[in-house]
RNA sequence: GGGGACGUAGUUCAGUUGGUUAGAACGCUGCCCUGUCACGGCAGAGGUCGCGAGUUCGAGUCUCGUCGUCCCCGCCA
């Protein structure tokens, strides 16, 4: 193909076929780049040597479908091209086929200088012939491959479950799909193939994996698409190791394929210290944890800096950047924000003066060199009494900062820019969250979420401290997967429908046939689901899932290329018995 | 639902305080050119300044509305 040929092929005759990528004609001698999936080659047509060839060559243009026949030949050393692999050699043609013409394209695949994307999506066709998208789309190929033989080789059994099921309301909303045959009835798409997945290990296929297309009704991001792909797994009688050992597994497996090396097992932290390390659930490993520096303090300094002395003092350390000036800092206040349960105190040679003692020790707590940035989080020393743990909210608003700082400053501190891959379990999510606008607690993970043994007595009395059988796994602070071991008791199950507010009948009407299944001999279970998109993303080094996507959506979920979605005739409507209002 | 950024030639962009015929680069067309590789040179074509109102003697520029794209918050069990 047209990136095969190399200098030991000198000699050969050869037939290339691609697009014209670039043509230069310097009159008495035409060269084309031949361009297909794997590169470029370059064409010569030499009038001297062959006149009639040479003046077909002349009516090329830009993406124009040809063939060619030709010698391979070594190039003289002056005139090797040592930007591309194929630059050592030339095929000067004997014949030339002209498979099909282009209008001239919106823009050249060869273009270095991007078009918007508004374009690039209407003519995604033309978009994905560029370099790097053909290389994502590659990637993405290799990636699910890998996974594939994996888990295959691990006794895992691909198994298609429906994409027309059933509405069961909860979590993001449904995209519906109207039954003809039932007016007024409606399938819905998966937003994951959750209950039948369990239902498979119901079954006896004890280890299950697919990798699925889900479906969400909700607001875009730039890493969230209304359509996307997980690789979704289920297990027979596991433990969380046992889930932990099979997904590090295929990463690696997935992650040699792009050619990088992981190192396994990976690091576990439970919610519980990932909040009070990195104040989020998705920790980021490639920047320093927070420290409470509280003890750094005497509780006199805390009244006159007015920080609350029961609630942490959270050191934010983001290495090399050091300290900020004044206008620096008035730029990032905004990052922090007007909050109720935090405050900020981001001058720290201000500080130093006051109190140099307590500054000198928290600085050697949190280990800050002299070249970091270090800027403190505490509780303000008056508030209200509202939240369950105040403590986790000064370390949550020290989290979100860090994250933001570490974001602005990414240029100076480079720990981004290494291409490291900082892997991490979560375990021991709470089980439920509580819902402060409809007065209520709501299953944190999904309703099927196994409590931990320990905490079972907790599901009445203190639901809040109930801790799950949850885990995810986060890849530099994006969360990639999620999951959990299951509820295999029907007994239990019906324990959380009621933690949750849910009576027996509601519980029946949307989950029956799968409280019914369970009753039948179900062995316990668990399993996870993540993102093939973001794993594809992070590995591409991509700021967005549309650019491992082939046909990806925009922000308000329509498809310009295909013009999706679109209104449908009063015949269709009818059929349906649908009536728009 | 809320906040922010953007929309000018096929493409990427510039366009000053509101003032002559809206510019550049790439691409495109034609001519010249035998070693280019982001070829080079000369000439040329190409514009509903997203759309609609308004202010003004005069609007790409100001105001309002609207459409579209991107980012973030809410939302995503």
């Amino acid at each position: 193909m047209c990136g095969d040929l190399r200098a030991e092929n000198d000699g050969q005759e050869v037939v290339l076929l691609g697009w014209v990528n670039r043509r230069r004609d310097l009159g008495n001698v035409i060269f084309i780049d031949v361009r297909d999936r794997t590169g470029l080659t370059q064409l010569v047509f030499d009038k001297s040597e062959n006149p009639a060839l040479h003046e077909k060559a002349s009516t090329l243009r830009s993406e124009f479908v040809i063939g060619a026949i030709g010698k391979v030949r070594r190039r003289g050393e002056k005139t090797i091209n040592r930007n591309i692999p194929t630059g050592e050699i030339e095929v000067v043609a004997s014949e030339l086929r002209l498979l099909n013409e282009s209008k001239q394209p919106p823009f050249l695949p060869s273009d270095p200088a991007l078009a918007n994307e508004e374009v690039r999506l209407k003519y995604r066709y033309i978009d994905l012939r560029r370099e790097p998208m053909q290389y994502n789309i590659e990637l993405r190929h290799k990636v699910a491959l890998a996974i594939r033989q994996y888990l295959s080789s691990k006794g895992f059994f691909e198994i298609e479950t429906p994409f027309m099921t059933r509405s069961t309301p909860e979590g993001a909303r449904d995209y519906l799909v109207p039954s003809r045959v039932y007016p007024g009835e409606f399938y819905a798409l998966p937003q994951s193939p959750q209950l039948f997945k369990q239902i498979l290990m119901i079954s006896g296929f004890d280890k299950y994996f697919q990798i699925v297309r889900c479906f969400r009704d909700e607001d875009l991001r730039a890493d969230r698409q209304p359509e996307f792909t997980q690789i979704d797994l289920e297990m027979s009688f596991p433990q969380p190791d046992r889930v932990f050992e099979v997904v590090e597994g295929f990463l690696q497996a997935a992650f040699k394929a792009a050619a990088h090396e992981l190192k396994t097992p990976f690091p576990r932290m439970s919610y519980d210290e990932a909040i009070r390390n990195y104040g989020i659930d998705k920790p980021d490993l490639r920047l320093p944890k927070l420290t409470d520096v509280r003890s750094a303090f005497t509780a006199e300094q805390l009244q006159s800096l007015q920080l609350n002395p029961e609630l942490p003092v959270v050191a934010i350390r983001i290495p090399v950047i050091g300290d900020l000036s004044r206008k620096e800092r008035d730029e990032n206040r905004p990052l922090f924000g007007e909050r109720k349960e935090a405050r900020l105190i981001d001058d720290i040679k201000r500080l130093e003066k006051s109190f140099p003692e307590a500054v000198a020790k928290l600085r050697e707590m949190s280990g800050a060199e002299a070249s970091d940035l270090v800027v403190l989080v505490g509780a303000p020393a008056q508030m209200e009494k509202s939240a369950t743990r105040p403590d986790y909210g000064v370390f949550m608003a020290a989290g979100a900062l860090r994250v933001e700082l570490a974001r602005k400053y990414a240029q100076r501190h480079m720990a981004f820019h290494k291409g490291g891959f900082h892997f991490a379990w979560v375990t021991d999510f709470p089980m439920f969250e509580w819902d402060e606008n409809e007065k209520r607690w709501n299953a944190a993970h999904h309703p099927f979420t196994s409590p931990h043994e320990r905490d079972m007595d907790k599901l009445e009395s203190d639901p809040g401290a109930v801790r799950a059988l949850a885990y995810d796994v986060v890849l530099n602070g994006t969360e990639l997967g999620s999951g959990s071991i299951r509820i295999h008791r029907q007994d239990i199950q019906s324990k959380i429908f009621r933690a949750l507010g849910m009576s027996d009948e509601e519980a029946r009407s949307r989950f029956g046939f799968f409280l019914e299944a369970l009753e039948y001999g179900t062995p316990p279970h668990g399993g996870i689901a993540l993102g093939l998109d973001r794993i594809v993303m992070i590995l591409a080094g991509a700021e967005s899932l549309r650019e491992v996507i082939p046909f990806p959506k925009t922000a308000k979920a329509v498809d310009l290329m295909v013009d999706a979605p679109t209104p449908v005739s009063e015949a269709q409507l009818r059929e349906l018995g649908i009536k728009i209002r």
